[in-house]
DNA sequence: AGATGATCCTGTATGC
DNA sequence: TGCATACAGGATCATC
């Protein structure tokens, strides 16, 4: 499940490769009509002007004032070789070969779609999503403020408004490093809990993308390598495995709607 | 308005 | 072995 890490090692490796090449056909291969595809032909003549991230958005301004919006979803994947099956889009580059950039999507969760630059109306996440994790903006102040809610932390990390780019794995990450229950109402954290857990989201990111990302089972970089994350995975998949830290095993259960694994002795539903 | 739950979708894992 | 069912989850929509 591309989080963060996974789609920043995605903009780096495809970056170099796209950047300055001209889009002369987009268009939609095995891809229903409806508007997670919407617009896909508008790019066709526009030059792919640069490669930018917004929490795990792909976000391609184009030169004609258009911007192409890329969301992995659950199994999404970019590639430059033509895949077996679940082929969604297709762009068709200018310069030299590769001149085909493949959006394969099995799950259909994901997206790709061209928009009027900075537009996000038809995209709500986008619009209103919080700071990036690893800039400058996710400031102690604004993560403090962001956490007045009842709303359980877990939650809070997952819904992108509060800071952007952590999904399951990482969410479930970061509170274990900070050692805080998942359940835990975001506006019970003490200012030192709050401070903890926003390093640790930072170191968490930081590291997994460091490591290009965690490969469970699907995700591959672009040239198809694994991302090295998985063996430092503390919390997230290892139910009934014994704490790295305390020994106790780690334990599942169901918060947000998600499976959440965490250790019942190093992370207490109260404030130390 | 903010928060919660259902929904989408298919490969993989589990159960009988 | 083979079939049926359960499960995984990000974002969005409907419904409180």
């Amino acid at each position: 499940m591309p989080e963060l890490p996974e789609v920043e090692t995605v903009r780096r490796a495809l970056a170099p490769w796209l950047v300055g090449r001209r889009v002369l056909r987009a268009r939609r291969a095995q891809a229903p009509p409806g508007p997670k595809y919407a617009g896909l032909e508008r790019a066709a003549g526009q030059r792919i002007v640069a490669a930018r991230r917004r929490g795990k958005f792909l976000l391609l301004p184009l030169s004609g004032g258009d911007e192409l919006v890329i969301h992995l979803g659950m199994s999404g994947a970019l590639a430059s070789r033509r895949p077996a099956d679940h082929l969604r889009v297709v762009l068709e580059l200018s310069g030299p070969p590769p001149r085909q950039l493949y959006f394969r999507d099995p799950r259909r969760f994901g997206r790709c779609l061209v928009v009027a630059a900075g537009d996000y109306r038809s995209l709500p996440a986008l619009e209103r999503m919080g700071p990036e994790p690893l800039g400058r903006d996710f400031t102690l102040a604004r993560w403090c403020a962001a956490l007045c809610t009842p709303t359980p932390i877990k939650a809070l990390l997952l819904a992108q408004r509060a800071v952007a780019g952590v999904g399951n794995i990482y969410a479930d990450e970061a509170l274990w490093l900070a050692r805080i229950h998942p359940a835990r109402p975001s506006r019970s954290l003490s200012r030192d809990e709050a401070r903890t857990l926003r390093r640790a989201i930072r170191r968490v990111l930081a590291r997994a993308v460091a490591a290009q990302g965690t490969t469970l089972q699907d995700y591959r970089t672009p040239s198809g390598a694994r991302g090295r994350f998985a063996p430092e995975l503390a919390a997230y998949g290892r139910e009934g495995e014994p704490c790295r830290r305390c020994a106790r095993p780690i334990v599942k259960v169901v918060l947000a709607a998600r499976g959440t694994c965490f250790c019942p002795g190093c992370q207490r539903r109260t404030a130390a």
